[in-house]
DNA sequence: ATACCTGGTTAGGCTTGTCTAACCTAGAGT
DNA sequence: ACTCTAGGTTAGACAAGCCTAACCAGGTAT
């Protein structure tokens, strides 16, 4: 399970689509990343040998439960990265994208000790 | 003033290397980044293109002062950041590790955040 | 003199991840 | 029937940033 940082943005992606959508298709992706169709369908050809998605004939998207696994990890990193960020005082866009940057490079020790240390401290 | 995260990299260590040298030199760099030589040479030609850095007759690599205000922002935030996470009991290994990465990508905004916490809450 | 390090350069290759351009298919509008 | 639009694919280009390979110059050792 090596993912890099384009990966889980695409899994992330689908994951926070599917919450407001009944189906999630390439074009809606492209959309919301701001990408050409072209560069997803590259994206999504690899995602799905990796078996980290599946795609239904009519072209609905949907995450496998590798892919799921990996853009939940990061999506609750990022909400909380941001959720943190704001709380400190950090513009909500600006903790946004901060925290779309963070979340695919911190290591598990690093957020998880942020983590503990909020809660601990009612932060 | 755009940089990017290799071109930071680059800077950081020319800083750090000449606080324990007499002089800088290529060989120097890519022995520190475990990078070729030959790639330390195509990027160091690129810092003296922006006039980040300075070569000498000799060889010996200084920073402008540019580069070096760059180097010093990219620099502190490391040491804040390492420490910081040591603070909240991450292993020195992954704290470096982990600052290395978030020195690069962390707003200006966030950054600050997080110092002023620190330093009103004395941890 | 010869051979061999050390420091450095240049050319060309590879991968990642985007882009444009050209194309296909199916459905809707006229 | 004809055309347009939406959804999707493929091929090829390009930039970054690393790599290997081949090379050069200068100093040292034999």
């Amino acid at each position: 399970m090596k993912t890099n940082e384009s990966e889980e943005m695409y899994l992330e992606t689908i994951l926070v689509l599917g919450k407001t959508r009944e189906h999630v298709r390439l074009t809606d992706i492209a959309k919301d990343l701001d990408y050409k169709k072209s560069s997803v369908s590259v994206a999504l050809k690899h995602l799905l040998e990796k078996e980290y998605i599946k795609k239904s004939p009519e072209g609905y998207i949907t995450l496998c439960p590798s892919g799921k696994k990996i853009a939940e990890m990061i999506y609750e990193r990022h909400q909380f990265i941001s959720t943190y960020l704001m709380k400190l005082g950090v513009p909500e866009e600006i903790a946004v994208d901060d925290a779309c940057k963070i979340e695919h490079i911190i290591s598990e020790e690093s957020f998880d000790a942020i983590k503990d240390y909020v809660k601990r401290n009612n932060l």
